[in-house]
DNA sequence: CGAATAGTGTCTTTAAGACATTATTTC
DNA sequence: GAAATAATGTCTTAAAGACACTATTCG
């Protein structure tokens, strides 16, 4: 413990960033193709080094959220330290990996610096055939299961909203991130059952055809009482897969 | 993005360790008193540096384990990084917290190097009156509230038992970290019906007076089914000074 | 026997899941 | 009117909370 020779290890320490949107009914993450080694041309997740010695980490990650995905004031929380020794081929680099979920945005992305930048969806990037830079399948594994069960207890699917939307506008967040199909009706019975979760703002909202329905904008409520469960009673394992009676 | 000039900074990285157990019904925390500056005398979480360049960092959380607790094969999870600038006197000083879930040890600690560590109760811990050195203090708040949590819906509270233990063993780790009292009744039925959660083996446990309690090891199931509800439709707030019906 | 702890059963309320029905829009 | 989506209601089952009761040990 004490010690007169020995000094510790310096490291090198990055940021990535799992960036969580909802596209078309589908989960999508952020990706951007690597423009210098290693990995170069392969996609990978945005982030990079702290900036200098000064810089807080999560400042890190919202100066990345913008400068590569033009993102300012979207749910950010940190998902975990990435650090194995040999998971990048210049050195030592642990990376605190952060998770963000951005509202739908009507292109690919604004503002980002010019290197390509892309939304690929969570279902092509599961299955395996997609190879990505460093760990980052798995950092991308890590944000999706966290985004899977903090839906579940937390109100976090309004981050996937803009200020207001409807109640099937959250029935397809909790569609695309859980990977199944909900009763409309129950599903709306457990929304407005779950206190302080949603609540209507006067307007309403009208769609193609159709009755026009109410908006409802974030509540003040984060931990949801009681909680949108995924499923009661019966084990996880036979959640995932279960796309039995998916139509159309 | 691209950089010809710029050298990203390089960073201390330390480890620190929220190590919780149950010593007489009581929540417990393992501090140290620091043998070197800063906060020379404070009392502090286990920890330190990284070894070398090349120590994982999980790997390192093990040992310092063993080396200022002297435990091995005890629950380990990541917590959470703490890397805000200036909470290091000495430099930039990053800091990955792991929890520790241990079984009631007898003494204090077995095998500690010298220094003197001390259990410290939770409830003493979080009245605020006990100061700590750097930000340890919100580092054990957050790791009281993951294990909190994560007893509800997840098998962790075996951890804090020992290879076989009694129901009643498993209401005192829930009573003592959810600072709360339960119904031996209703908690009897939850864990018996929370699928894989507790295996019988054969044995018995004879206590002083009363009759002999079943003993049971930790089943293989990891989240629960049904969870370990520490309450439902009832706000969290209520419930944390819920302590009317208590009687002696 | 009484004291103490272990274990089971029963009743009420809440919430989940399945599914029928009504309401409001566009064409 | 039909088609489409929104919103509400009803029934059954599972699980939570409160609490009475039986079982097995010790002295």
């Amino acid at each position: 413990m004490e010690d007169d020779e020995w000094e510790p290890p310096k490291i090198l320490l990055a940021v990535d960033l799992v960036i969580l949107t909802l596209r078309e009914t589908r989960l999508q993450v952020l990706l951007v193709k690597r423009g210098i080694e290693p990995y170069l041309g392969a996609y990978a997740l945005p982030g990079g080094f702290l900036f200098d010695e000064h810089e807080d980490i999560e400042a890190a990650a919202r100066r990345e959220l913008s400068e590569e995905a033009g993102l300012a004031d979207v749910h950010l929380e940190e998902l975990g330290v990435y650090g194995e020794p040999g998971r990048d081929p210049r050195g030592r680099v642990v990376s605190v990996a952060y998770l963000a979920i951005a509202p739908s945005l009507p292109e690919p992305i604004a503002g980002t610096d010019a290197a390509d930048a892309c939304w690929m969806s969570v279902e092509d990037l599961l299955s395996g055939r997609v190879g990505l830079a460093f760990d980052h399948h798995r950092i991308i594994g890590d944000g999706i299961e966290r985004a899977r069960v903090k839906l579940e207890h937390t109100a976090l699917a309004t981050a996937f909203c803009g200020e207001t939307f409807t109640i099937s506008d959250l029935q397809q967040v909790y569609e695309a991130v859980w990977g199944v199909r909900l009763d409309p009706r129950n599903f709306y019975r457990k929304v407005k059952g779950a206190r302080g979760f949603i609540i209507p703002v006067g307007s309403l909202q009208r769609p193609e055809n159709g009755r026009p329905a109410r908006l409802f904008k974030a509540g003040p409520v984060r931990v949801l009482h009681p909680p949108m469960a995924r499923s009661t009673s019966v084990p996880p394992e036979a959640q995932v897969t279960r796309e039995g009676g998916v139509r159309s």
